[in-house]
RNA sequence: UGGGGUGUCGCCAAGUGGUAAGGCACAAGGUUUUGAUCCUUGCAUUCGUUGGUUCGAAUCCAGCCACCCCAGCCA
C-alpha cells in the first residue's frame, strides 16, 4: 500500500474475521464478500470512521472481495456536497478504493419507493396522520407497549391513494407518514410501526427538488445493502436494536423483486440477503468524537475548523502529520470487538512514532534560540558538514548543514544551576553538537535582568567525527547556524482536553476541560535550510524534539509553518 | 422496572472443554554523537461474582452483580 518502512500491522483474529471465515466456508456467498462503507454526508469523517472503513476494506481487500462506498442521504436537511466531498477524499487519503461508482442511498429512491408500494399492497405497512407528539403518546414507553394507529386499518386502497399524493407534494411536512405495520406491544421499539417515509419539502444534494418524501434510514438501508448485494453488513453496536427490523424490511419483499433491481440481476446465482454484524464504535480517550460535538467545536471557534490539528477528524489528523499508514495500523492495533470499550490516546501516539521514526528525515531546528558564539572560528567560514538524513537507513541520503561561528542552542539545553543528571550545557561543560564538534561553555553573558542572552564557547577541533580524548562528553545538542538558519513558525499541539472523559455529564460544560496549553505558537524558531529545499517530504523529526510537519495551509513563501505531530518519547523530563 | 448487549492485566485484545497470545502503558538493565530508536528482562496460579456439570472450565449450565444501548417523522 506505501513503501513505509513501519511494518504493517500484522492481521489480527477478530470475531468478524472468524464470521467471514466461517461464511466463505459454508459457501454462503458463493464465495463472494462484499462489504459497504456507509457513511452520511452530514459532517467531516474522523478516526471513529477509519475504524469502520479499515474493517469494511480490509475484510473485503483479504477475501478478494469488493467494498462499495455508499453515502446514506436520506436526511437532505443535514448534508451537504462538502461533506460528500471531503469524505471521498478522506477514505482515498487513507489508501483505500471502493469498489465502481460512489453509490448514493438516493440513487435507489425510485426502487425504494415501489417497494413502499408493494409493502402497502401486502398489508405491511400504511398512512398514519399521527403528528410527531401523538405518535410518541402511541409509542407507549419502555416498560408498557404502545396503542395502535386510529389508522392502522385504513383500506389499502386508500393507503396507495395517500402514498401517492404524498409524493407529489400534496401533504406538508409532517402531516402525514408512511408506517410499517409490524407490532405495537413488541419490546422492541423499533418494531412499533416505525416510520418508513416522512414528508419534508426539501431540497436536497443530489436529487434536488424531486422528492417531497424521503425514507428512513431503518427502511432504506437494508434495501440499499440488498441492492448492491452486500453480504456483510457492518455497523456499530448502537443498531443491535434495529436488526430484527432490518431482517423484517427484506423479509417482507418478494426476494425475486430484489433480485430483479439488484446488480445480481442478470445472474443464475442463489440471491442471498444482506445481514447485519455489529461491532463496537472506537472511543478515545481525551477526545470528544460525537459529530454533535465536533461541529459545536467547530461553529463556536473552539477549534479553527473542522481541519484544525487538534481535531480527532481525518481532515484534522492529516494536517497535525499523521500519516495514513500510521492511522492504517493504529486501527488494526485496536482489534475490533463487541465490548464497549475506550482506547488509549497512548495507543495512536505510538503508531504515529513508529511510522515518522521509521520514515521521517532528521533535520534541525531550535524552538527557543540562545545564540553561542564559537570563538575559535573565524567570522566568515562556513563549513558545511554532511549529515545522514537518517541514523538508520544509509538510503534516505545525506544533506548539507552549514556550520558558523554563531549558531543557535536551545534554551533548554543550558542551565547555570543545572538539576542533577543534567546532561546538556553548563558553565564550564561541555556537550556535542549534534554532528559537529565537541564545545565548551567559557562564558555566559547576561543583560541588565540577569537573563542569558549570549554564550561564548570554544571548539575542540579534534572532535568532528571522533570522541574527545581523555574525557566523554555525554550531551548531544541540537543546533543551527545563526547566519544561514532559517526563521519559521512552530505550532506545539497538544491534547485538546485535560480529562480522559472530557464529554463525561460529570462536567457541565465540556469547555471547562479544554486544555489552554493545546496549542502553542512558537515565532522565532530557526531551521536549518535543508528542511525547506526538501518539497517532496512533509514529515520530519526535528532532533530531540518530535515530529513536525510542514502546514502547507497557512505556510506563506516568506514565512513557513509547521505543526508539531508529537513529541519524542521522553523518559527523561519526568524524573 | 420491558427489550437488546457486554464483562479476560492500568488500556486495547486473542482465546470457543485440555491447563491464560500479542500490543500499549509501566519498571529495571544494555547499546547509542537524538535523554529518540533498538535490544534484554519483568509485568493475570487467574478470566465480574457465586454455585453446578466434568478427570479437567475463561470456555458448558444456573443464579447474582456491574456497565452500555433503545421510547427522532436522526443515522
Amino acid at each position: 500500500m506505501t513503501d513505509s518502512k513501519a511494518a504493517a500491522a500484522a492481521p489480527h483474529s477478530n470475531f468478524i474475521r472468524n464470521l467471514v471465515a466461517q461464511d466463505l466456508a459454508d459457501n454462503k456467498h458463493q464465495g463472494k464478500i462484499h462489504t459497504r462503507f456507509p457513511p452520511e454526508p452530514n459532517g467531516y469523517l474522523h478516526i471513529g470512521h477509519a475504524k469502520s472503513i479499515c474493517l469494511n476494506f480490509s475484510i473485503a481487500a483479504e477475501n478478494n472481495g469488493h467494498c462499495n462506498l455508499r453515502f446514506d442521504d436520506t436526511n437532505p436537511a443535514k448534508e451537504s456536497v462538502e461533506f460528500v466531498e471531503s469524505i471521498k477524499n478522506d477514505i482515498k487519503w487513507l489508501g483505500f478504493e471502493w469498489s465502481g461508482e460512489v453509490r448514493f442511498s438516493s440513487l435507489y429512491f425510485d426502487q425504494l419507493y415501489n417497494f413502499a408500494v408493494e409493502l402497502i399492497e401486502k398489508d405491511k405497512a400504511f398512512v398514519c396522520s399521527l403528528n410527531a407528539e401523538q405518535m410518541r403518546e402511541y409509542r407507549g414507553s419502555l416498560t408498557e407497549p404502545g396503542r395502535s394507529s386510529p389508522d392502522r386499518d385504513r383500506p389499502i386502497k386508500e393507503n396507495l391513494d395517500l402514498f401517492a399524493r404524498m409524493r407529489e407534494g400534496e401533504f406538508g411536512d409532517g402531516e402525514l407518514s408512511l408506517r410499517a405495520k409490524i407490532d405495537m406491544a413488541a419490546p422492541n421499539i423499533n418494531l412499533r410501526d416505525p416510520v418508513l417515509y416522512r414528508i419534508r419539502h426539501v431540497h436536497h444534494h443530489q436529487t434536488g427538488d424531486k422528492w417531497k418524501i424521503y425514507p428512513t434510514y431503518d427502511y432504506t438501508h437494508c434495501i440499499c445493502d440488498a441492492i448492491e448485494n452486500i453480504t456483510h453488513s457492518l455497523c456499530t453496536l448502537e443498531f443491535e436494536d434495529h436488526r430484527p427490523l432490518y431482517n423484517w424490511t427484506l423479509n417482507s419483499l418478494d426476494s425475486a423483486g430484489l433480485k430483479r433491481v439488484s446488480d445480481l440481476a442478470d445472474s443464475p446465482d442463489t440471491y442471498v440477503l444482506p445481514e447485519q454484524t455489529e461491532f463496537a464504535k472506537l472511543k478515545l480517550n481525551y477526545t470528544m468524537m460525537g459529530k454533535r460535538n465536533l461541529k459545536e467545536m467547530v461553529e463556536t471557534e473552539v477549534v479553527s475548523g473542522w481541519n484544525d490539528p487538534r481535531m480527532p477528524t481525518l481532515a484534522g489528523m492529516r494536517r497535525r502529520g499523521f500519516t495514513a499508514a500510521s492511522i492504517r495500523n493504529f486501527c488494526e492495533s485496536v482489534g475490533v470487538a463487541r465490548s464497549d470499550s475506550v482506547v488509549d490516546m497512548g495507543m495512536l501516539e505510538h503508531t504515529i512514532r513508529e511510522d515518522l521514526d521509521a520514515n521521517a528525515s532528521r533535520v534541525m531546528c531550535v524552538l527557543k534560540p540562545l545564540k553561542i558564539t564559537l570563538t575559535n572560528i573565524s567570522a566568515d567560514e562556513v563549513v558545511q558538514l554532511s549529515m545522514a538524513n537518517h541514523p538508520k537507513y544509509e538510503e534516505k541520503g545525506r544533506r548539507n548543514v552549514p556550520f558558523t561561528r554563531e549558531v543557535y542552542i536551545d534554551r533548554s539545553d543550558f542551565e547555570e544551576v543545572p538539576p542533577n543528571g543534567f546532561k546538556r550545557l553548563i558553565p564550564g561543560g561541555e556537550v556535542r553538537l549534534r554532528g559537529c564538534y565537541v564545545i565548551r561553555c567559557d562564558e555566559v553573558i547576561k543583560d541588565d535582568s540577569g537573563e542569558v542572552t549570549e554564550l561564548r564557547c570554544s571548539v575542540d577541533k579534534n572532535t568532528l567525527g571522533n570522541k574527545p580524548e581523555g574525557r566523554k562528553v555525554k550531551g548531544v545538542v541540537h543546533w543551527v547556524s545563526a547566519s544561514e538558519g532559517v526563521e519559521v513558525t512552530v505550532r506545539l499541539y497538544d491534547r485538546l482536553f485535560t480529562v480522559e472523559n472530557p464529554g463525561s455529564k460529570e462536567y457541565e460544560d465540556y469547555r471547562s476541560n479544554l486544555n489552554p496549553n493545546s496549542l502553542v505558537t512558537l515565532e522565532n524558531c530557526v531551521i536549518e535550510p535543508a528542511a525547506l529545499s526538501s518539497a517532496d517530504e512533509s514529515n520530519f523529526q526535528f532532533e530531540r524534539e518530535g515530529y513536525f510537519c510542514l502546514d502547507d495551509i497557512d505556510s506563506s513563501a516568506s514565512k513557513k509553518i509547521f505543526n508539531r505531530t508529537i513529541t519524542l518519547r521522553d523518559s527523561w523530563s519526568g524524573k
